[in-house]
DNA sequence: GTCACAACTTGAAAAATAGTCAATTCTCGT
DNA sequence: ACGAGAATTGACTATTTTTCAAGTTGTGAC
């Protein structure tokens, strides 16, 4: 018998059931998309059972943020096992934040959304935490990749420090992902994806950095599908 | 008399009250804190006016997001105006994204919420527009910058193309201010501001793009403070 | 001045959806 | 098989968005 009785992997189960659904609706529709009596009907339970699993709605919307973001520092942390120089690890969070965007449609919206502070506000604290947790973790495996940069002498000690490079790409993908999400911006950009353009501005913000080696001096372009392959080979298709 | 009769005077200016309420109670508790009973008792018309004005409350958050688009273009045009290196003017876009971020608080989430599917499709049309023609207009002034650039040689012609930098710019733009306008991310910066970081990530980054003078043989943090004074002396404080 | 007409405003009620709770059903140790 | 306690839910309330028909106001022709 594991730790867990039967009834507390039932409970367990049910809650992962209830996000995964929820998850369904609010990509499809966002939070205005996620109604609460569909989303009963659809897992087979009346809706005050999702109110004993989930404190309120934003509550709910945050728990499948927060299994994004789990998932998210998982794909993160495969990247530190990729060989090589550090800055091709810090490409390979590229890659994973990638491979993610194409997994969870509309994800970025989800998380962002669940920055909002007024939704933040209603949520119950366990799932703050789990939030909190998440987010230490991807930013952490972030900051290890640097502190190895910064020892093999790939990134200058005197220059710019780790929280503004941190910051820096998280705007990017942030920004550029939710660019991408919604409505189309660009019209006319037959020729090159969304995800080209990531990372060639990945690239160029890290040249700018001064990271080496840099783009110029290194083909990443043509390192990333190997990447991709080795770290990823379960990517699923776009939902 | 002017072209508009006294009446349509009288419905655009209520037009413009009632944005401006709702961008007050937008900014204090976004998209789920704007009560529309509320509203119409702190402009003291029936909640039945708004919806002659608006075709709903999707159409009405919309429309906030466009006024605030539309003051984007205003100050991004006084940009174009600045004297000196192309990249400088492009420095002062960057200005003008920060004074404007001061003045309207979480504009950037009511901005990001305004380009979600699910809000986008209950809009009106009129208002869509709107929102296209003061993207337009954002994205002409940058492209006009890029293109002076090009025209000195400050860009390289076989560097990036201009819809790759531009995208770079908005997301590094949009990603922090979203990151620095829900709950503090980084408790630790106290010697930095977001703005301060900002400012050099959109440093680092276009040293990266090529586009000369580069921020180490350009004082850029210098130049900064004598062009916000310049330009947008009538900036106001923060809401 | 007044009448007809159009445009505007609104109170009140419908519709949609979030949230609650007492009653019922299920589980499990004895 | 029984009863205590936990889990589940149907049916309810509360809140907020949206509609609509009746009433009001302003306008221009005569």
């Amino acid at each position: 018998m594991s730790i867990l009785t039967r009834k507390q992997r039932e409970w367990a189960e049910r809650t992962q059931l209830i996000i995964r659904e929820a998850d369904r609706l609010l990509a499809a529709g966002g939070y205005l998309g996620l109604n609460l009596d569909e989303l009963a009907a659809t897992i087979e339970y009346s809706k005050a059972t999702i109110y004993n699993h989930f404190k309120n709605k934003e509550d709910l919307v945050l728990a499948v943020a927060v299994d994004h973001f789990r998932r998210r520092a998982e794909y993160f942390a495969r990247a530190l096992t990729h060989d090589g120089p550090p800055r091709e690890r810090m490409c390979a969070i590229g890659i994973a934040d990638e491979v993610l965007a194409h997994h969870i449609c509309n994800g970025f919206e989800v998380m962002q959304l669940a920055r909002t502070k007024s939704l933040w506000e209603k949520t119950a604290e366990a799932q703050q935490l789990g939030w909190q947790e998440a987010s230490a973790q991807c930013m952490g495996t972030c900051y290890e990749i640097m502190a190895q940069a910064r020892a093999c002498g790939d990134l200058a000690p005197d220059g710019p420090n780790d929280e503004t490079i941190v910051m820096g790409l998280i705007s990017l993908s942030k920004g550029s992902h939710l660019l991408s999400e919604g409505l189309p911006l660009f019209e006319g950009m037959n020729d090159v994806t969304p995800e080209s353009v990531r990372f060639r501005n990945y690239d160029f913000y890290l040249d700018g950095v001064g990271w080496k080696p840099l783009s110029p001096d290194h083909d990443y372009d043509a390192i990333r599908p190997a990447i991709r392959d080795a770290l990823f080979p379960d990517a699923e298709q776009p939902v």
